[in-house]
RNA sequence: GUCCCCAUCGUCUAGCCCGGCCUAGGACACCUCCCUUUCACGGAGGAGACAGGGGUUCGAAUCCCCUUGGGGACGCCA
């Protein structure tokens, strides 16, 4: 059996962490069956019905966000609001069947009933007034709501592939409204329609939808429709232990991009909260879409932590691509100094990146670390390294400069060797030579080896630093 | 309040379904040391958890019950 899941966002705000990694889920699903099964399709539906808060830079921010993610989705993204007409026929079809209902009752006559079911301890709210009440009583006027006649007694079962068999008796489940007096079909009704017309088989999504789903079962059955297989993964929780929401702080991954996260290390920190392949960590997409399935997901709630994503992060940088790093780092120096970093900064950045890209667990402090590379003399220099150049440091350099001068070959070795040699004469240990050198042409006292740093800039441009320095630039 | 779900180091988790191999493993963070031109990286160690109580059993982190704690849902939102 084909695979088909989808993603169902509703078009509030952006695409937060916890939608991404239900995404992620439903896109590794897909894809593991792809690969492995009968085959595997993973959908993409804007939950657009509440015409009030949908807007269309939130459905932009979801696409930029699943693209930035790397989950791209098959066919054209569906819009559940323009399938009005099919939802509305399906609860038309249960009240002419007579398995849906019209409900007269007013928005105060509801609120009573609420507080009162809250009062008795009931879960059950609506009490089904117009369950079986002569349509011919109907008050003159109001335009009625249709619900379902669910049923009184007995339970519904849904066989979950994360949370297991889970029961509730009906009586606790009240009839639901599919069409809402002006006539526009519910999320409860349109989503059953949606799944079962887009032939979704394995609904994948929050843990806060275990309750929707034995409404959506009874539905279902209701239509005389098959069921789909559930999994509800739990949720994703905040330091304080609650819901991550976007009301509650969750930030849309577009932050988690600008805090100068890589798209790879977003995916394998996801994956790795709240599913599990023994004791494997680093995981890479690939050996991802290999392993995943729904009976590694555990079933208790998770905690984000920025820390162990930017662990991950760190790795992923480390084996990233020099181009692709110089050209994110670049991208981020242009804004932060323009007109002010040097004509060979791309190159200068490229040819440093090795060792620049090992210093870093973020993109931002990548940038940081690299800001030296890419401006013009003279650099600025922190407290520290100015430190560093005081009497002693600006005497060292003076005498260093030009044993670095008469080095013929401007390479690292060489470079190194006679700045030993330099210091060995002087009675001095490499470090304290290169301390000082460092905080010349870095500006601070943290970097790269500087004899690397020496050879990305080339003689003359080391040497210009040097003597900016000895000014006292 | 009612219903549903969950419960292993600070955090993410392995182990649990199919009790013994668990003096509970890994990762992040933390501490110490090594490497070392700074900082990282890397390497070697360390500290750190089965929520509590009852059962079942020769034996329970693993099975059952209760308690406690946490979370989610109770809309003419999605």
């Amino acid at each position: 059996m084909t695979v088909v899941t989808r993603f169902a966002p509703s078009p509030t705000g952006y695409l937060h962490i916890g939608g991404a990694r239900t995404a992620l889920y439903n896109w590794l699903f897909a894809k593991h069956h792809q690969r492995h099964g009968a085959g595997g399709k993973f959908y993409l539906r804007i939950e657009d019905t509440d015409r009030a808060r949908s807007t269309q830079a939130a459905v932009d921010a979801i696409y930029a966000g699943l693209e930035w993610l790397g989950l791209d989705w098959d066919g054209d993204p569906i819009s559940q609001f323009e399938r009005a007409d099919t939802h509305r026929a399906a609860a038309e079809r249960l009240l002419a069947e007579g398995k849906a209902y019209k409900c007269y009752c007013s928005p105060e006559e509801l609120t009573a009933m609420r507080e009162a079911a809250r009062k008795e301890g009931r879960q059950r709210m609506y009490d089904g007034t117009w369950r079986d009440r002569d349509p011919s009583e109907a008050p003159a006027g109001v335009d009625p709501v249709i619900r379902m006649k669910a049923p009184l007694e007995g339970e519904t079962v849904i066989d979950d592939l994360v949370q297991g068999r889970v029961t509730v008796a009906n009586a606790q489940l009240d009839d639901m409204v599919l069409l809402r007096a002006d006539g526009t079909p519910t999320y409860m009704l349109a989503v059953v329609v949606d799944d079962h017309d887009m032939g979704i088989t394995h609904v994948i999504r929050g843990d806060d939808h275990l309750t929707n789903a034995f409404r959506q079962t009874q539905l279902y059955l209701a239509l005389g429709w098959d069921t789909p297989t559930f999994a509800h993964i739990p949720l994703i929780h905040g330091p304080d232990g609650a819901k991550l929401s976007k009301r509650h702080g969750a930030l849309g991954v577009e932050a988690y991009r600008d805090d100068g996260f890589l798209p790879e290390a977003l995916r394998n920190y996801l994956l790795r909260l709240g599913w599990s392949h023994g004791d494997d960590e680093i995981i890479s997409t690939d050996q991802a879409i290999e392993w995943f399935g729904l009976e590694n997901v555990g079933k208790s709630a998770a905690r984000f932590d920025v820390t162990k994503l930017t662990s991950l992060n760190g790795h992923y940088i480390r084996e990233a691509d020099n181009a692709r790093l110089t050209d994110l780092v670049m991208e981020r120096l242009q804004a932060a100094y323009p007109g002010r970093l040097a004509k060979e900064a791309q190159d200068r950045l490229f040819k440093g990146m090795t060792g620049l890209k090992e210093r870093a667990k973020t993109i931002s402090e990548l940038s940081e670390n690299a800001i030296f590379y890419a401006l013009q003399r003279p650099i600025p220099k922190t407290e520290k390294a100015q430190q560093q150049l005081g009497a002693d440091g600006a005497a060292l350099l003076r005498d260093l400069r030009p044993v670095l001068d008469a080095t013929e070959t401007w390479r690292d070795e060489a470079l190194m060797a006679a700045a030993k040699g330099f210091g060995e004469a002087g009675g001095l240990k490499l470090g304290a030579v290169a301390q000082p050198v460092r905080a010349a042409l870095t500006g601070s006292t943290v970097s790269p080896s500087v004899f690397e740093i020496m050879d990305v800039l080339g003689r003359e441009e080391t040497l210009g630093r040097l003597d900016d320095a000895l000014a006292g630039l």
